[in-house]
DNA sequence: GTAAATAATATGATTTTTCATATAGTTTCG
DNA sequence: CGAAACTATATGAAAAATCATATTATTTAC
């Protein structure tokens, strides 16, 4: 999203003093990955990658050959995107894609050494920026956000298990 | 997003265990957001906006009269976007447009009746949602969730500050 | 073994979103 | 005052995302 400053009168990004939104659970939530990632996905763009590709990239780095509907659930885009971005990505060199031969309707997916190499460029410049974005919440409660995330997520899955 | 689940292996929303990506801020801060909106988004659709227009219309609803600068970043959305969102709320008779007086610039968003009135009909189940999500979190880590992600939106907010 | 049900991926058509830039209004400052 | 510089919004063209559904493969239940 990346936004410039343009509003005449406060000027943060934490909405408007005291109003309901400023406190609202989703709204932190998505202003917080919002902002956090701007610049870390001004990287990716400069190496020639959308956010999803990024995204696709990094899971594929972990686990290689994962099928379309994993990738899709990881990268948190839908199915008939992740197939488009799958095929651009293919195009251009940095994956392959091959039929399981255990079961025909899934496609996995393998990184090519071009896909591998610009993995092991971008990891570690999200690992860097993730150190530094850590670096600055030492000490105050931002400490304990990655364990709250993580606890919301199992929580959140955990309804999704129970509602079948 | 809203996946289903439909990977015959694992399950959870988690990703790959122990890979780079199930620990990394920017994904945990991503997933968190799009898992714990999915629910209250549908309701959202349900009610017939999409979430950029939920957004705006819960925007205004804390500030009236906010401009389409200001709406644009509260709202997370791009100006243009929001300048095209505005218009269409304004065809559907949420919302009317007024240029400020005190400058030609800039336009003024404010509620309409039924713009009002939707808002005081999503409003309280965003509550009610954002509530129900509290309470999973109890006891564990997850309580210190919006302490932790205000401050992280301090933080990037103040660095955004020093560098202009 | 086969029909129905289910699952994984792909695709066409439409709607959104973005990017760059146009347009219009305001401030700065010589 | 008047020309830059800047700010706020709008818009055209292009790219991307979504929705519904098609296609192909597999499993289930008789």
């Amino acid at each position: 999203m990346t936004q410039q400053k343009t509003d005449a009168t406060s000027d943060k990004n934490t909405g408007p003093e005291g109003g309901f939104v400023s406190d609202y659970l989703l709204y932190l939530l998505a202003a917080a990955s919002d902002v956090a990632s701007a610049q870390f996905h001004a990287q990716v763009r400069k190496a020639g990658l959308r956010v999803p590709e990024w995204r696709v990239l990094a899971c594929l780095s972990d686990t290689d050959g994962a099928m379309i509907t994993q990738l899709a659930r990881q990268a948190l885009a839908e199915q008939s995107r992740l197939t488009r971005i799958i095929a651009q990505m293919e195009e251009r060199g940095l994956l392959i894609r091959r039929s399981d031969p255990a079961d025909g309707r899934r496609v996995r997916v393998y990184l090519t050494d071009a896909g591998r190499a610009l993995a092991a460029e971008l990891v570690p410049q999200a690992r860097r920026h993730e150190a530094a974005l850590m670096e600055m919440l030492k000490g105050n409660e931002g400490a304990q956000l990655k364990p709250a995330l993580k606890s919301l997520l199992a929580a959140l899955d955990d309804t999704a298990d129970q509602r079948g």
